[in-house]
RNA sequence: GGAGGGGUGCCGGAGUGGUUAAUCGGAACAGUCUGUAAAACUGUCGCCCUGACGGGCUACACAGGUUCGAACCCUGUCCCCUCCA
């Protein structure tokens, strides 16, 4: 069960509230990305009041660590972390792509050699819900099978067809009804496909419907115009999930497009790298100029990291790999994002949600797409090297 | 005073006659990160020309020598370190 409630829709940008059963979340939403039940560097009470009111865990990683009854016998994930706002979980099927080399997939469900001992473990539709039950999410996902975007037609296809089946079989055991269940819709980057697989997945009834495989490697473009065509597709009175999507301009272009909840590890991951997000674009605090930078990264900015610090002693701190770094970073981008959506919420309730994208977008400087993907691939190419040995 | 060891690019440190503008770290400079195997990864890193391929020049303390060819061998000079007196 969740109960969706649409407030406003300007163009195809809705604004709306989710009814939980940990609080009201008011939608467009991002949820930070904490995979091991932590939001990395910051405390629940801070992730709180930067102004998060749902985050995302992982099954995956929380089933290998600490294990899933360890925390059904801790009371449960919310109570485990400390957290009280609400949670969903992805299923594992995100690492059906990004653990691909250590994974193999059947009708029956995902086989992954763990990436911390190499142990085998099997994940099906039924374990995935069964876990995300007893981790007590409030929104939990189907199993699906994520793959890249540049996988032929045919095993595209495929993924699809499997994740409905998959979808099914979730449904059929999905019993705690205070936790809502999202199907994903997969078809990778062709239109019809995409519309078969929202086609097979809204005739069964799901609570909301995410849309996935996007954001593994192709183009903006092709993120952007998939997901308007998926959305356009799915049930008005739905929440729509668009995963693991998230830059600053991702979430403002997909608004647009309709969707109504993002998650995203960039904001967090990229901050631990010492990039800061600013209205017109992201900097790199290790850069040269900010050595003597005296004032903060964003000067009107009133997240707490730039009302105490000036950009000079970010840089240090970052050059120095001093842990306060990390914190202070995260902190400046989740409150970015935060004031972000909450603009975006605000501007589609008033009626201005077309004009705040068109400035937000015409000051904000996104990274080069080409130089984008093939690092990309270079990364992909540099940690394949580091695999667990076979067995 | 005696005995021994050593001086390599911004720094540390390999190399000990040719395929070496010189392995590898670090620093520096820039870029990437999207349902987190991520406090990670990639590129550049003597000077000049080129978008790149490539080309030219100067280089392994300094000076001289041996050799077709030297960072690598020989001689001298300067400097540093260790031990003994």
């Amino acid at each position: 069960m969740s109960n969706f409630r649409l407030l406003k829709i300007t163009g195809k940008a809705r604004a709306g509230e989710l009814t939980t059963a940990h609080g009201i979340v008011s939608t467009p939403v991002l949820c930070p990305v904490g995979s091991q039940g932590s939001v990395k560097t910051l405390t629940p009470q801070e992730v709180k009041d930067l102004g998060m009111n749902m985050i995302l865990a992982n099954t995956y990683h929380l089933y290998l660590r600490p294990g899933i009854t360890t925390i059904e016998k801790m009371g449960g994930l919310h109570k485990f972390m400390d957290w009280d706002g609400a949670i969903l979980t992805d299923s594992g099927g995100y690492q059906v792509f990004s653990l691909s080399k250590l994974r193999k997939v059947t009708d029956e469900g995902v086989t992954f050699r763990s990436h911390i001992d190499g142990s085998q473990h099997t994940l099906t539709p039924e374990l995935a819900v069964q876990y995300q039950e007893a981790l007590g999410a409030d929104i939990i996902m189907v199993l699906d099978e994520c793959i890249g975007h540049d996988e032929s037609r045919d095993r595209l296809f495929a993924a699809m067809v499997r994740t409905h089946h998959w979808a099914e079989r979730c449904l059929k055991v999905h019993k705690k009804t205070e936790q809502a269940l999202f199907a994903i819709a997969q078809g990778g980057i062709y239109p019809e496909l995409r519309k078969r697989s929202v086609e097979a997945l809204t005739k069964l009834n799901f609570d909301g419907y995410a849309i996935g495989g996007l954001s593994v490697g192709e183009q903006k473009r092709v993120t952007f115009d998939i997901t308007e065509e998926t959305a356009s597709l799915l049930p008005p009175d739905k929440p729509r999930y668009l995963m693991g999507v998230g830059a600053p301009e991702d979430i403002v272009e997909c608004v647009g497009r309709g969707i109504d909840i993002f998650d995203c590890a960039l904001p967090t991951r990229v901050a631990r790298n010492g990039a800061f997000y600013t209205k017109t674009g992201r900097v790199d605090i290790l850069n040269a100029g900010f050595r003597e930078q005296k004032e903060p990264v964003e000067s009107d900015c009133t997240c707490y990291t730039c009302q105490h610090f000036s950009a000079a002693y970010l840089h240090h701190l970052f050059r120095s790999k001093e842990l306060l770094a990390y914190r202070l970073a995260t902190i400046h981008n989740l409150a970015f994002m935060s004031n972000l959506i909450h603009s975006i919420r605000q501007t589609i309730l008033n009626d201005k949600f077309e004009s705040f994208k068109r400035e937000f977008l015409a000051g904000y400087k996104p990274t080069n797409e080409e130089t984008r993907l093939t690092q990309k691939k270079k990364w992909l190419e540099a940690r394949s090297e580091t695999l667990p040995e076979e067995d």
